[in-house]
DNA sequence: TAAATTCCCGCACAAAAACGCAGGAATTCG
DNA sequence: CGAATTCCTGCGTTTTTGTGCGGGAATTTA
């Protein structure tokens, strides 16, 4: 990896998180803390970041302080995010719904890998873009504001047209009776799509949504073939869902 | 291997991949790595490429890990956006290219219009999103990160199904003799799709790209009803542009 | 205050760049 | 046609740059 290349990739992650931790960096990239800490340097100097004791800040970021809840919620879904990186290896072909958990897994994708991710989600398509090494393919159609994705029958039948190797799905509610469910009809018309076109389901959620029911059904637990939470895979919350057969992390 | 031939190569991979190693390119090419670091020089004074230890970046990697800086030229594109728009009515569908012309009129784009805008450029289409009475149709495909619009024969294929309105294309050179031409083979092939499914075609260029050529033509002044520029319309740049029996505002 | 990080400094090693040189190909010109 | 010139390329050497490591200082945290 080349070194503009590397602190570019710094930069990017700065201005996305607001903060950087040098030691998650040098895990993230796999060089030593040395270098990050002289790259750090280098952008600092260029006025590019504020060098911190421990890592980086934005420099928009002197001013905005975020509530103590939205961080916390920013860092479980960092958990989930990572979590789910796991299970990505080299070349797949990835199918992702839009929501915060899913931008977040984007913003945390490691450099090095090389996937072709497949989406709709005009912020995920974002941050997908930004990476150095991720093949980015988008589905039209008509655009959604509300969800900011596109939606429609045209987009329906091209992610019919794929057979990806898995799917996350940022979900909005799930249940062990009722199984995943949603508020938008055109929304969830997209993620039955993109279950039936993939060979594994991976729900990301946060906790508060685990148990929670929302109008319109989107599939059962059957068809999930994995849940994703910040939780530890032995919480008892996650119990009734390991004995529904959906495998937890 | 010719050394303009290597080097056109080399710009290639580049514009493909938007960095490229030295090492990599002299295995490719089975030459010395010195007659590649020579070429990546040239380049690099030429303005091609961005030279850097160990290898070379593309321009646009700069652009979108490190803008800092606004649009180019402004001013110059507001007064381009503002003749533009004064040619849409409301009901109208609408073909827009992408280049920072084009998202400079979406930026413009009156609160009241109502309309319906196809593009495939990921940051037209972001403007667009923000518009409360515009509908917006999204372009897909696999997404070229240089360009940041999609390219490929699906998006060439969908954009055959519209018929428009109007077309706004953002011009990278325009000549008399030449006509309308480019650098990106695949952007071209997109405009030359966009240009066949639209009843009037519109080139929105600032005056420092009239009597420019590149490499890529995308079609002859005779195709294209309307030159739109920062000039005023009998600037004597633009006579022989009004000879040739375009329209000019 | 004590322990744990993190930072800073110098050093060593490796990779890449720069430089000069020489053989060979292409071009120019008598 | 043939000689002179210029351009291109590869090779060895030197210089610069980038990176990692160890130890001690500085800072944070418990």
């Amino acid at each position: 990896m080349l070194k503009k290349e590397r602190q570019a990739f710094i930069l990017h992650q700065v201005n996305l998180h607001n903060k950087v931790l040098s030691s998650s960096l040098c895990t993230d990239i796999n060089v030593s803390e040395d270098t990050i800490r002289r790259d750090l340097q280098e952008l600092a100097e260029e006025g590019k970041v504020i060098k911190v004791h421990g890592g980086a800040l934005s420099h928009s970021f002197n001013q905005v302080y975020f509530s103590t809840n939205g961080v916390y919620s920013q860092n479980q879904k960092q958990i989930i995010a990572k979590k789910a990186i796991a299970l990505i290896t080299n070349g797949m072909f990835i199918l992702t719904s839009g929501g915060t958990t899913i931008i977040e897994m984007a913003r945390c994708l490691p450099p090095q890998l090389r996937a072709t991710f497949i989406s709709g989600s005009i912020p995920a398509i974002l941050e997908y873009m930004h990476h150095p090494n991720i093949e980015v393919i988008l589905i039209g159609d008509r655009i959604s504001k509300n969800s900011k994705i596109t939606v429609g029958s045209e987009a329906i039948a091209k992610i019919r047209q794929v057979k990806a190797d898995v799917c996350f799905l940022g979900t909005n509610a799930i249940d062990v009776e009722q199984g995943v469910t949603d508020n938008d009809w055109e929304v969830v018309q997209l993620k039955k799509a993109m279950i039936e076109s993939s060979k594994m389901v991976v729900c990301l959620s946060i906790a508060e949504k685990i148990n929670s029911v929302q109008p319109i059904r989107v599939c059962g637990l059957n068809e999930i073939d994995m849940l994703i939470t910040e939780l530890p895979a032995d919480d008892s919350k996650l119990k009734p869902y390991i004995d529904a057969g959906v495998k937890v992390a």
